[in-house]
Parts: C-alpha cells; sequence; structure tokens
DNA sequence: TTCATGAACCTGTTTAACTC
DNA sequence: GAGTTAAACAGGTTCATGAA
C-alpha cells in the first residue's frame, strides 16, 4: 500500500468535479449524479447521514464519501443505500439520461415504501410521487399505522402539512392541541410545530399526508 | 452536543511480472 | 499456458476534527 501516493480524495475531487459543477456540463459524471440524487433523497426525507448509514448497514465515512461522489461504490453497497432510503437501482437511475419533467402516474398500492422517522414506531410511508427536477416543492405520502405501530407525537419539519384520514380513528397531536379524527376529516398545519398521532382509537389507519416545503428550494 | 467530513488505515481484488 | 506472488488499486471502517 502506498501512503504516500496522492490521495483518492484529491483524485476523485480532480476527475469528479462535484455537484455544483453540472450546470456546466448536460450530464453528470456517475458518481456526482448518484451523490446529488442520494443526498437530495437523504434530506427529503428528513434522515441524517447517521441514520441512513445505520438503516444500510454502513459507516458514516462511506455514506459521507458516496454523497460527495468521492467513492465509485459498490453494486451492493449502492443497493443498500438504495434500499435505506426508499430507492430502486432503476429509480435511481432514471434521469440519469433523460431530461427532467413530464406527469407521474403512481397506480394504487405501487408508491415507494420510504423509511422516515416514524419508521422505527410501526409505521408504514409509501410516497406517492418524487420530485425529478431541483426543486423539492411537496411530499405526498400514504401512511399506515396498525396494532403493532406506537404513537409518534413528537415530529417536527420545515413547512407546512396537510393530512386527510382515510381509513380508522385517531387523536392527532399537533403543539397542545388534540385533534379527534375519523375518516373522512382533514387537518393541515404549520409542520415547524411538534406533530403527530397521539392516541391510535381504531386500527388499522390510513392517512394521506402531503408536505409542503415552505420555499421549495430543498 | 450533534452532524458531516477527512485522514489514516485495513482488507479484498486486480494486475503484472516471474517461474515452471 | 498455467500457477504463484508481490505491488498497486479501490472499497470500506474507525476515529478525530471542525462547524453550527
Amino acid at each position: 500500500m502506498d501512503k504516500n501516493a496522492p490521495s483518492r480524495h484529491a483524485r476523485a475531487l480532480n476527475e469528479g468535479e462535484i455537484s455544483e459543477k453540472r450546470t456546466s456540463s448536460p450530464k453528470l459524471k456517475l458518481e456526482s449524479y448518484i451523490a446529488l440524487q442520494v443526498k437530495k433523497r437523504r434530506m427529503s426525507l428528513d434522515l441524517k447521514i447517521a441514520d441512513v448509514a445505520k438503516i444500510a448497514h454502513l459507516s458514516q465515512g462511506m455514506v459521507s464519501k458516496i454523497e460527495n461522489a468521492q467513492v465509485s461504490t459498490s453494486l451492493d453497497t449502492l443497493n443498500r443505500l438504495c434500499d435505506a432510503i426508499g430507492l430502486s437501482i432503476s429509480q435511481l437511475f432514471a434521469d440519469y439520461d433523460r431530461p427532467e419533467g413530464g406527469a407521474q402516474l403512481t397506480k394504487a398500492g405501487q408508491g415507494m415504501e420510504v423509511v422516515r422517522r416514524g419508521t422505527e414506531k410501526g409505521h408504514t410511508y409509501q410516497l406517492l410521487s418524487y420530485n425529478r427536477g431541483e426543486k423539492q416543492v411537496y411530499e405526498p405520502f400514504l401512511i399506515a399505522m396498525d396494532d403493532a405501530s406506537e404513537v409518534f407525537p413528537t415530529f417536527s419539519h420545515p413547512g407546512h402539512e396537510f393530512i386527510h384520514l382515510l381509513e380508522g380513528r385517531l387523536q392527532y397531536r399537533h403543539g397542545n392541541h388534540l385533534y379527534e379524527m375519523s375518516p373522512g376529516d382533514s387537518l393541515s398545519f404549520n409542520s415547524d410545530i411538534p406533530h403527530g398521532p397521539e392516541v391510535l382509537e381504531e386500527v388499522p389507519i390510513k392517512l394521506l399526508s402531503v408536505i409542503i416545503h415552505d420555499s421549495g428550494d430543498k
């Protein structure tokens, strides 16, 4: 092992031209493209590098390197990373050779299952559409909870949120207020304030949640 | 204190040179 | 040509560090 050779990091920087350089090139270098997609996706899910690393059984350093285009990661690692952030390999590369834009149809039950902070409480999240462009304007989720789910009333994130209860009954907390919700009820609120299901009164519960990012520039 | 990053190091794989 | 071996390469982990 030649420890005096130029570091691989330096090589990656020289060869790789990280994220911000993309405007000058119609097609990103693959490592940079992966880095952008993974980082954007992780941040949209409000997950930390440590969270993703833990779920993917990788080190934080490795996830950081991937997000900074410092490695051409193996397929196995990339697959684990994609699993952790709720992307398939094909979805990850969907835009690599294709211009952005176009409508997006998600068939019933075909939403992407993703990992969010409530996942560890037994909540399942299906992302019903995802942004292909630079700006993350909104994120629609189909959230399901059952007997095994725990309450999770302390979630907060920037922006606004709209929820619509499709099935089941629950008490939903927003700050100091509790809202009794039945099928067909809707609730909208500032999501900076801690919020989440306080009491699951009748399971299974299904609710539609749309997170609206204020600036849309995430 | 938390989070992201970089340096140092470890380990498995690949490549090239060598021997038979 | 096949097998062996050492060097180089590349993916990965651990840990220290700096910024917020």
